[in-house]
DNA sequence: GAAATGCAACTTTTT
DNA sequence: GTTGCATTTC
């Protein structure tokens, strides 16, 4: 914010004439449609001062939603600054609030547990070993994912099912009895329980819009259905309701966003009125033409007006570069000499479409000694050793936890095998009674050996001890005394190879440290606070932006912030479009749109990488120019050649320019082609091979490109393993 | 029930 | 090239 800016009114006069009737607008719903930098954040800070400065509202009713804790707490922090106290919550955290408060008239007992993606999963595994589901022929993990888009949609298990979908109805029926069972809920339960709750006491729901008489919701573009109706539950008419976002930002369709939420907003809120923002205040004309060109490639969009008054010295820079290695190096290179002239580390990020590109960047900038942080990855407290401990936690805070039992009770190993685990829960399930209890009572078990009872006696009692010794003493010093307890550290010096077990235990070491931390700020909070706390946190949450890094992050992590300079790597078709299935790549506009909330997160450089060789694990990958970079303004681009790929410095100039278009239009065609080449073969069809002749389909594994057969050829007695992509392999009529 | 071995999938993005 | 998973072996 503006140094200058001390007062409400002062604060009010820096906005321009778009943003203040926006700001100032108080005539029932409002919808702040606005493209990239326009200052749609701004516009709800500044509605929040106003609300309660101007319109005498008192901040205790006015909730803000934001897309990630981070932004709540930046918006809290804002306001706090013209002494406004708000609430500032994810969905996910105002539906937490919400059910424990009132989560009891649903059977909730506190406290519930949040089930985070991997605990998800292994309950999804554990429902299909029950059901006797072939975990090779249903993927789990698309079964998991099925499950939590349903719940974006508010579809109950027990809604009709039909065709495929009945295998995937039946896991999510028992998954969902399971996860009752456990007093837990998953992501997509905190908004569906939420909506339930409301939906079924009204007064709840009065009693909500009473609390909350203002709601300011940010990035409207990428919330899913259910939170579309939680929002319409508790914003009622929409009286005092105002909501932003950019359509063109919307990158979360893959997790059950639904765009309509935005584009029909009308729909449930009919006397909205629609505020457009057109000036953009955070880049440079050269990287808004650059990028406005590049959104306006998207077929299925309304175009918005987009302008500055900045004007830009630098190019937008595109590298092609030989590999992997030199392209981070290059990056360094252009890092250390902005650095020398004054710009702060911190002012500089460089954003990938995936993790594992994180690595060379990682790599390289040891090597150079450059801070850096990486954002996002394996998230701290799904690393092994910290989930080990946390479910520990877990069945101490909430006996119930099913997920958290299995992982205790192997961890670290006792004699207790997948066997006692199963007929325990069969027992628990006949005599309905609770998995915990079914543990005590593990005696009267049959099929459960001695030494497993044995092994059960022993954690239970344990787990029992601690409740108190949490209690009593300092988690951190409770923490420790259990770990003892455990013998966690041998155990972790022998599974694992001694540094790896170093880094394990150095991470221990930083759960207790911010174990403590957290009990010292929140000193009246309970253990099964803290344990929620972190299940609703995200990476973006963590990071710490004031210190002097740069910082590594996805794409995806990279909404709503912003740099002076942006380094874009990785721009490679079927790397920058992610293209992993050729079969159905239907999702490029949102490629598309991740790739413009990317470079717009740029305020004066903007520097893009593309490599001609990239090491992917263990293959050698090999891959052209990004489509992307063809669809920015050309008259903005730099081409810079360090990899002798005249295709590609030449493409700027006129005839380069047409051969370079047909080229990557070719590589586009070609995979099309290709897609609609492979065959597809059951188990039991008659096949020839080019080379090995006729033979008889046996099986087959992977999908897309990479699906393979396993064919018994005539007159051999092994199976072997084909490509399906092979061209000469075809079906023989009988 | 647990260790040893072999093999497949893995790297899409995250509240 | 690795990791986690499944099968085999003890
Ligand atoms: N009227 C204004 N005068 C000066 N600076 C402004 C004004 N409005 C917004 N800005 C600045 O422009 C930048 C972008 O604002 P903001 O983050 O609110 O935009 P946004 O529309 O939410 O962006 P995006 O959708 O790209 O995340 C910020 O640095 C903000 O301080």
């Amino acid at each position: 914010m503006n140094n200058a800016v001390h007062t409400p009114c002062q604060l009010l006069e820096s906005l321009n004439d778009e943003q203040k009737a926006a700001a100032l607008y108080s005539g029932g719903p409002q919808l702040i449609i606005a493209g990239a930098g326009s200052g749609k954040t701004r516009v709800l800070m500044v509605k929040a001062v106003l609300l309660c400065t101007r319109f005498s509202v008192d901040p205790q009713h006015i909730l803000c939603i934001t897309f990630t804790n981070k932004a709540a707490d930046e918006m809290k922090k804002r306001l706090a600054s013209f002494n406004v106290t708000v609430t500032a919550k994810t969905f996910h955290a105002a539906a937490m609030s919400i059910l424990n408060a009132h989560g009891g008239y649903l059977g909730l007992k506190r406290p519930i547990g949040v089930y985070d993606e991997q605990d998800q999963l292994e309950l999804v595994k554990s429902c299909m070993d029950e059901l006797h589901y072939d975990k090779k022929s249903i993927n789990p993990g698309s079964a998991a994912e099925w499950i939590s888009r349903q719940k974006d949609e508010l579809i109950e298990p027990d809604a009709e099912a039909v065709g495929t979908e009945r295998i995937y109805h039946s896991i999510y029926r028992l998954y969902q009895d399971k996860l009752t069972a456990s007093n837990a809920l998953d992501f997509g339960d905190l908004i569906m329980k939420a909506v339930a709750l409301l939906k079924q006491y009204p007064d709840l729901c009065r009693h909500y819009r009473e609390k909350y008489t203002h709601l300011l919701v940010d990035e409207y573009q990428d919330t899913n259905t259910a939170q579309a109706v939680l929002l319409k539950l508790l914003a009622g008419e929409g009286k005092n309701l105002c909501v932003v976002g950019d359509p063109d930002q919307s990158i979360y369709g893959w997790r059950g966003a639904n765009l309509n939420n935005i584009l029909y907003f009308e729909q449930s809120f009919p006397d909205v009125k629609i505020f457009k923002l057109e000036r953009n205040y955070r880049s440079t004309d050269i990287i808004l033409n650059a990028t406005n060109a590049l959104i306006k490639t998207n077929r299925n969009r309304r175009d918005k007006t987009l302008w500055t008054d900045l004007k830009g010295i630098h190019n937008v820079i595109s590298y092609r570069v030989g590999s992997d290695r030199v392209e981070a190096r290059q990056v360094c290179d252009l890092i250390e000499q902005h650095m020398e002239n004054g710009t702060p580390l911190s002012e500089m990020a460089v954003f990938y479409r995936v993790h594992s590109l994180s690595r060379m960047m990682e790599e390289v900038m040891l090597e150079r000694a450059i801070p850096y942080t990486i954002v996002g990855g394996l998230p701290f407290y799904q690393r092994k050793e910290i989930k080990d401990i946390l479910c520990y936690l877990r069945v101490i805070v909430n006996p119930d936890d099913l997920i958290a039992w299995k992982r205790v009770l192997g961890v670290p190993k006792r004699g207790i095998g997948e066997k006692s685990i199963i007929k325990i829960n069969e027992f628990a399930a006949e005599n309905v009674i609770p998995f915990s209890d079914a543990l005590i009572q593990c005696g009267s078990v049959p099929g459960v050996t001695a030494k497993a009872r044995q092994g059960i006696a022993s954690v239970v009692e344990l787990v029992n001890s601690f409740k108190d010794e949490f209690q009593s003493q300092s988690w951190s010093t409770a923490l420790e005394a259990l770990l003892d307890q455990l013998c966690y550290q041998d155990y972790v010096l022998q599974n694992d190879l001694p540094e790896k077990a170093e880094t394990r235990l150095d991470n221990i070491e930083v759960f207790k440290d911010a174990l403590s931390e957290y009990q010292k700020e929140h000193p009246d909070a309970a253990l099964a606070d803290y344990l929620e706390n972190i299940a609703l946190r995200s990476s973006i949450d963590d990071w710490d932006t004031a210190s002097e890094r740069v910082s590594l992050m996805s794409l995806h992590s990279a909404k709503g912030l912003e740099f002076n300079i942006v380094y874009l790597i990785g721009m490679e078709e079927r790397m920058l479009p992610l293209i992993r299935d050729i079969e159905n790549a239907e999702d490029i506009e949102e490629e598309r749109r991740l790739c413009y909330v990317g470079m717009t997160r740029a305020r004066e450089q903007l520097y893009l990488f593309s490599s001609n060789w990239r090491s992917g694990y263990g293959r050698d990958i090999f891959s052209k120019p990004s489509r992307f970079l063809m669809e920015l303004d050309p008259q903005t681009l730099e081409i810079r050649d360090l990899a002798g790929d005249r295709e590609y410095s030449q493409w700027n100039k006129s005839k380069g320019k047409q051969r370079f278009k047909r080229f990557v239009e070719d590589a586009v065609a070609c995979d099309e082609q290709f897609a609609d080449m492979i065959d597809e073969f059951a188990p039991g069809d008659r096949v020839y091979h080019y080379d090995l002749g006729s033979g008889v389909i046996m099986g087959g594994s992977g999908a897309g490109e990479k699906k393979k057969y396993i064919v018994l050829f005539d007159g051999e007695s092994k199976p072997r393993v084909v490509f399906a992509s092979y061209a000469g392999l075809s079906k023989m009529d009988d």
